[in-house]
DNA sequence: ATCTGTGAAATGATTCACAGCC
DNA sequence: GGCTGTGAATCATTTCACAGAT
C-alpha cells in the first residue's frame, strides 16, 4: 500500500511480471508458481516472492498464484488499469519511428500530439496530427490530458525541450536523447540509449577477436 | 585489471562518464574534478571516485582528473577504442529505424548487414545494403567480422532469432523485442523496452489526476 | 507434498571520513 | 585549500530457511 518504502528497483521488476503473466494467460495458464515465473524471467522464486509481498498476499500456500488475479492486482498497482496519453517532442527520424512504433498503443499508452521547436516542420502531418509548435504545448497538455512528454529531439536542445515540458505539467518523462537530463524530484524521467546498453556491453566482449 | 570482480553496475556507469568527458572535451575543458563530474551526471563524487577506483589511479590529489586522459583510459576500458561490427535482424518499421538511426555511427558501432526471416523482405535494398535470408548469417558474420546481433524482430520470434545468432558465433546481443530472452552465460544480452520503463513510470505517477 | 510469505542472515552497493598528496 | 583514493561504516538488496496454509 505505502508505496513510499517500496524499493524502487522492486518497481522496476513488476511489469516484467505483468509481461509474463499476460503470456501465460494468453496460454491459458490458470495458475503459477514462483518457481515457473521464476525460470521463465530467469530470476530466483524467492525474489519473486519477497517482491510481490510488498504489495500484498496474492498467493495461495500449496498451490501458487492465480494468473488472472495477479495480473489484475500487478496492473492496477503499476497503474496500468486506464489510458496514459503522451505527447512526442521531435518528429525527426527517430521522432517518427516512435509514432509509428506499435508496442506503446498496445499498452495503452496513447500518443496525442506532436511538438517540433523548428519551424520548418510545425504543420506537417505525422500519422494521424498536426505537428505543433512549442508554443501550443501548455494549452494541449491541459486539453488532452497529457501526462507523459516523450523526447526525441537532439542532445543538444533536450535539456530545454524537458524544462518546457516540466514547467507545462508534464510528470514523468521518456527520454531518447543521449543526456543526463535534470528534472525536479517529483518528476519521473526514463532514459531510452542504446549506445549506453552497447558500451557496457563492450566492456564483457573487448577482449574477443 | 581483474574484470571479473568489478561489479556490473560499475560497468554500467563507465559509459556516462565516457559521456560526459567527451563533453567537457568538446567544451575544452583540461581538468574535471569528482565533484564536478557528479553534479554533471547527478551522482555523488564518492561514488565516482570509487567507481575509478576499481580500474586504477587516474586522478591527481588537489587538482582532479585530466579530461582528455580519463576519456582515453575509460574508452580503453570498455574496449571503445575501436570499431565493432553489428547486423541487424528484422527490417520492419522498427528495424529501419535502427539502421537510419545516427547515433550507432557516431559512436564506432557499424551495422554492416541486415537479415530478414520473411522472404518477401529478402534482397530489398536498406540504406546501403541488400536484406540477406538467415540461411547466409553464419557465413556473413564470419566474413564481415560481426560480433553484434541487433534484434528487431516481433516478441515471438525473438527467442529462436536470438538462438540462430548465439549459434553462429555473435557474443553480444541488443535486443528490442519485448520477452526475457534467454542466453548462454558466456553471451552479454542488453534489452531495450520502453513500453517496460513507462510501466515502472506509472506507478509513481498514478495518482495524479 | 507443495508452495507462499517473511523474519533473519548474507551479500552487495553506496557513502563517509580521513590520510596523503599537490 | 582542494582533491583523490580507500578502508570502514552504513544502507540496500538478495537469498536462506522455515512456519504455516492447502
Amino acid at each position: 500500500m505505502d508505496s513510499v518504502e517500496v524499493p524502487e528497483v522492486v518497481v522496476l521488476r513488476l511489469p516484467l511480471y505483468v509481461r509474463a503473466l499476460s503470456q501465460l494467460m494468453s496460454e491459458s495458464a490458470e495458475v503459477v508458481s514462483s518457481q515457473q515465473l521464476g525460470s521463465l524471467l530467469q530470476m530466483t522464486p524467492a525474489q519473486i516472492r519477497k517482491d510481490l509481498s510488498y504489495f500484498g498476499r496474492f498467493g495461495k500456500q500449496g498451490r501458487g498464484y492465480n494468473v488472472r488475479f495477479l495480473l489484475n492486482e500487478l496492473q492496477e498497482i503499476l497503474g496500468l488499469d486506464r489510458e496514459w496519453r503522451a505527447c512526442l517532442v521531435g518528429v525527426g527520424r527517430l521522432g517518427r519511428a516512435i509514432i509509428n512504433y506499435p508496442g506503446f498503443h498496445r499498452d495503452n499508452f496513447r500518443i496525442v500530439a506532436a511538438f517540433d521547436g523548428d519551424q520548418s516542420q510545425v504543420g506537417n502531418k505525422i500519422g494521424a496530427f498536426d505537428v505543433q509548435p512549442m508554443s501550443e504545448l501548455s494549452e494541449t497538455v491541459c486539453d488532452k490530458k497529457i501526462t507523459i512528454g516523450i523526447v526525441a529531439v537532439p542532445a543538444q536542445q533536450a535539456q530545454n525541450v524537458i524544462n518546457e515540458l516540466v514547467e507545462n505539467n508534464i510528470k514523468g518523462i521518456l527520454n531518447y536523447a543521449p543526456v543526463a537530463a535534470n528534472v525536479p524530484m517529483n518528476i519521473v524521467i526514463r532514459n531510452i540509449d542504446p549506445v549506453l546498453s552497447l558500451q557496457s556491453m563492450t566492456f564483457y566482449l573487448r577482449h574477443l577477436t
